[in-house]
DNA sequence: TCTGGGGTCCTAGGACCC
DNA sequence: TCTGGGGTCCTAGGACCC
């Protein structure tokens, strides 16, 4: 807040937010099959697949994100279906990612396909450019180099240049162009024609609870007193409440903030029930998110094991330890403990099987300095040789790829 | 034809400490 | 006799987003 008069000038802010990020990537990925086929549909393939993205033609007869995929066959059985090209997808949202790197001073990737930039204080660097000008700009610029459609939105905050990318949207039947800028003095008007169900972080349990007491719109939500919000929602969620509709969100844009949890969690195809089955699935998620981690050249305090029931009931339990760890075993040794807990406490049949790490640090992966804890430390430590073993695997992992390198099952011994 | 996988942030209770 | 008062960390669950 500024205490003393206004503002000198409005934050010029943009969301550049790729187009049907997957169904384009997968059509990049596959020209011949997925590039020609107008009903495309692309999600998991299992049996127990969800849709992660469909063309505007398939949405046409009702397929959305999130749908299983099933039911999408059911309604459009004509479409061509592809599974997530996940590689390459990271890449373009890296190739994105660059590209705006040169385009703007500071730019903050939201998710896989949408990427904030601040551009206050570029006026005279782009000789007075307007911020329309600049987001058509960036979206040429973006096509050109990354082969994707980006839809830009733009104006004073993150969550006006959000609404305003997803208007901006060229979807059929809209008059969206791919560039969407709402001028500085204009959010109130256009905050006015949104329903409460467009704002970010307005999901069902909150649209529910707003409609019970009378709120689905921003006009609205405009009309109740403060004080009224106030008592229906708390103080907290009525200040906030009272900001998002009327544009206003002080949040800035920051460089990328480093990752806070990994993991790897598995639908199975046919839900486990045996031991063997269980701990074999534990051990490749637990050295999968283990090798990431130590990609990114981090290490995690606390391990956690998620289990999704055949009721579709989850459950989460975590161990913290009392020093960083990034080596294979030690992951596994916790990752198992947690799953022995969980089938103490219920042995039914499990559908979702998924390992995290989280309370991420830099970890220099020098000798311990663990003196100062002397005989408190954790049961599961993580010895030289345990990072000497990760080591050399991920060596041979990067030389041979990860099907170059097979681990004899370790499973029997009574190791963990 | 039931319901993915990868994240973030918030809350609330209990442990523990001073 | 009836019950301090914070602060921080850990665990579990849940809403929400793409």
């Amino acid at each position: 807040m500024h205490e003393i008069g206004e503002p000198t000038h409005k934050r010029r802010i943009l969301l550049a937010d790729a187009d049907a990020f997957y169904v384009a990537v997968a059509r990049l990925a596959d020209p011949e099959g997925a590039g020609k086929a107008k009903i495309l549909v692309v999600g998991g393939s299992s049996n127990r697949g969800v849709v992660t993205s469909a063309s505007y033609e398939a949405r046409a007869y009702g397929v959305r994100s999130a749908m299983p995929t099933a039911t999408a066959r059911r309604l459009c059985p004509e479409a061509v279906f592809v599974p997530v090209p996940r590689q390459l997808c990271s890449e373009k949202s890296r190739m994105i990612l660059e590209t705006l790197r040169d385009l703007s001073p500071v730019v903050e990737p939201a998710s896989i396909d949408e990427f904030y930039l601040d551009l206050t204080g570029t006026e005279r660097l782009f000789q007075g450019e307007d911020l329309t000008a600049t987001a058509r700009r960036i979206r040429k610029t973006l096509k050109n180099q990354t082969g994707l459609s980006v839809s830009i939105g733009g104006g004073s905050s993150r969550l006006i240049a959000k609404l305003a990318a997803k208007q901006a949207k060229p979807r059929p039947g809209t008059d969206g162009k791919g560039v969407l800028v709402v001028a500085a003095g204009e959010e109130l008007p256009f905050m006015e024609r949104l329903k409460l169900a467009d704002l970010p972080m307005i999901g069902p349990q909150f649209q529910e609870r707003l409609a019970s007491h009378g709120l689905k719109t921003v006009q609205d939500t405009l009309a109740v007193e403060q004080s009224r919000l106030q008592q229906l929602f708390g103080k907290k969620t009525a200040a906030w409440l009272h900001d998002r509709v009327r544009g206003l969100d002080s949040a800035s844009v920051t460089a990328s903030s480093p990752a806070r949890s990994l993991s790897h969690e598995e639908t199975f195809s046919v839900d486990l029930q045996s031991e063997q089955d269980l701990q074999r699935e534990v051990l490749d998620l637990s050295y999968r998110v283990a090798a990431d981690l130590r990609t990114k050249g981090l290490k995690a305090r606390t391990v956690t094991v998620k289990i999704r029931y055949a009721d579709f009931s989850t459950r989460q339990k975590s161990q913290t330890l009392k020093v960083p760890i990034s080596a294979d075993r030690p992951v596994l040794a916790t990752a198992l403990d947690l799953l022995r807990k969980h089938r103490k406490q219920r042995r039914s049949p499990i559908r979702l099987l998924g390992v995290a790490l989280s309370q991420l640090s830099r970890g220099p992966s020098g000798p311990d300095q663990l003196s100062i804890f002397h005989d408190e430390v954790d049961a599961i430590m993580e010895s030289d040789q345990d990072r000497t073993l990760s080591e050399v695997i991920d060596k041979l992992t990067g030389r041979f790829g990860k099907k170059g390198i097979r681990r004899a099952s370790q499973l029997d011994s009574k190791r963990y």
